[in-house]
DNA sequence: TGTACATCAGTGAACGCGCGTTCACTGATGTAC
DNA sequence: TGTACATCAGTGAACGCGCGTTCACTGATGTAC
């Protein structure tokens, strides 16, 4: 080899590093292949040493943010956890920085168009789903079948995309005030 | 005019309704001007008289949403057909169908990556979270600031995305049958 | 009613551009002797 | 330790393609006389 044992595998890292970023912030219709590894200093040539399409990268991509999660989620949150989860997730913060944020907002209606989507944001949504559920606020006689977490889930991608698309900033504030609002104490029953 | 008078007005009709189906289910990046003129019978060049740019074409089938929207929903929605309303949003049929469906799943997300996002999505927003705010099952005393549709809104959008983005088939059913059993009544107080 | 003209919606070829992908190559490095 | 060789990550020019947009034009029709 003329490279170091570790030096291929830390390109492809930075690659998916990048790319995650860009998929997030720009779209992956919107990340041009050229840019992207121009931005790491390479020529897009180089590209197909590490991944046989365009398609494999997304992948590959997909596949990070799904382990970073799994990392990040391994236990069950605590209630002071959730609280500064829900409130970093549906701040505006978040709302204005999509390369770093959570990709289930960013890409979820792309991926969605495709033809067959990928089962990577099954796992992403799955766990996500599930580590919610562990904490929800309701005690929850009623949800066996551990709905909950998806309805709360459902819930912040939902007001993140929204926050994202409307114009109006007082809008965009109120929207995810008001979700945060909901999901931190449950909507009063009469 | 070598056209009846109306005729101009009906061509203008007929890309934006052809474009407004395209967008929602190819989104905006995936719909090229060239197969959406072919497919009404002209060529490409014809686009021109009707409208300055893509970007407009984007303006006007938006607003063509926002009109059938504000159409449809003009008087506050009985328990009854926001019960059949709740039921259509959150079925298969909406998924697989997104060409005929709401606008703000398919393209929140791609509209939220422009730079500055046009102020039309915002009035779909408000007048869809009012409608769905005049008939949220709780009272809502504890809810003056009109907040509880937005929320209702976030929850119909994130499921929907949500469904479209899964591989599984059951998982997606299951995140539609899930908050719909949750906007349908509250969750369990404890 | 019949003819000449003006209008303009729509045609179709062409443009420059960025895209994903291919491929012959280079040259720095690890390995073998 | 020093030299010759093999490896292969990365280079950079080129490809075909579809995109949004432009533009000189056509020809069917409404209008004027």
């Amino acid at each position: 080899m003329r490279y170091s044992h570790t030096h291929k595998a830390e390109t492809r890292r930075r690659i998916v590093d990048e790319a995650a970023r860009r998929f997030r912030r720009d779209g992956v219709a919107g990340t041009g292949l050229v840019p992207l590894m121009k931005a790491l200093g390479m020529t897009h040539g180089g590209f197909y040493a590490h991944f046989p399409s365009k398609e494999a990268l997304v992948d590959a991509s997909l596949e990070a943010a799904a382990d970073a999660v799994n990392q990040r989620w391994q236990d069950p949150l605590s209630p002071s956890r959730l609280r500064d989860f829900l409130a970093s997730y549906l701040s505006p913060h978040h709302r204005d920085h999509a390369g770093e944020g959570c990709p289930l907002p960013s890409l979820c209606a792309e991926l969605g168009l495709r033809g067959q989507p990928s089962p990577v944001s099954d796992a992403l949504v799955r766990r996500m789903a599930a580590r919610l559920q562990d904490c929800t606020f309701s005690a929850g006689g009623a949800d066996a079948e551990g709905n909950q977490g998806l309805v709360l889930l459902s819930a912040l991608v939902g007001a993140l995309t929204l926050s994202r698309a409307v114009a109006d900033p007082a809008l965009s504030e109120r929207i995810l005030g008001a979700v945060h609002a909901a999901v931190q104490a449950p909507p009063a029953q009469g």
